[in-house]
DNA sequence: ATCAAGATTACCT
DNA sequence: GGTAATCTTGATA
């Protein structure tokens, strides 16, 4: 059977750690979709981490608003946004309440309900062997993969619409590190993390 | 009411 | 490598 899956759900407390913490954590954990016709799941790849304090291009740097309040919450939850009015960008917020600290989900692996992600990417079936890499490699590519919108910002992870199941840590040596990509302010921190070798990182 | 910016992607040469 | 597409949000008046 293709639709089902089993794991230990991660639970509030490791979302509501250090934000850099997290966001290497991140890594190999199983992002699961379920609804009541179908089961989405992918391993996460490649990530980036947002922190309003000292991050000019957190959404979050300059206070509370009606788009950002839900990265205000207290780890554990989702934030989605549309992104240059046409993609949707989904994040799984970290730490305690008021840090405005989130992880961007940049790119996936896919696991479970392949044929209803590529439906919901493309709209038809593959039309080569190639373009499977192209399926969730970028933020707003995940989010159309896996059906995810700004109605689902604010879901509790903890939750059985959205969650993760737990995975073996990724040991450090297969860790890749870079500065972040597409922002323009904040540039110099070092807070991209990716599976190094994988074959749907948004970027080699 | 108006306006500029934006955590991207796909398609073109 | 360059760039158009596309529209919500938050700021300013």
């Amino acid at each position: 059977m293709d639709n089902t899956i089993s794991g230990i759900k991660l639970s509030k407390s490791f979302y509501k750690r250090d934000l850099l913490t997290v966001a290497k954590e991140l890594l190999g954990k199983v992002l699961v979709k379920k609804s009541p016709k179908n089961l989405l799941a992918a391993s996460i790849v490649e990530v980036e981490a947002y922190d309003g304090e000292i991050d000019k291009a957190a959404h979050t740097y300059g206070g509370k608003t009606e788009r950002n309040k839900v990265m205000f919450n207290e780890g554990g939850y989702l934030y989605v946004y549309l992104s240059y009015g046409i993609h949707h960008c989904c994040n799984i917020v970290t730490g305690f309440e008021d840090n405005g600290t989130a992880v961007l989900i940049r790119a996936v692996e896919p696991l479970k309900g392949l044929d209803m992600m590529i439906k919901n990417r493309f709209g038809r079936k593959l039309k080569n062997d190639k373009e499977i890499i192209k399926l969730t490699s970028g933020p707003g590519k995940v989010c159309k993969a896996l059906g995810i919108n700004k109605d689902h910002s604010g879901i509790d992870l903890t939750g059985d619409k959205i969650f993760l199941f737990d995975q073996p840590k990724v040991k450090a040596s297969e860790i890749g590190i870079s500065k972040r990509i597409g922002i323009t302010k904040s540039t110099n921190y070092p807070w991209r993390f990716y599976i190094k070798e994988n074959q749907f990182l948004s970027r080699k």
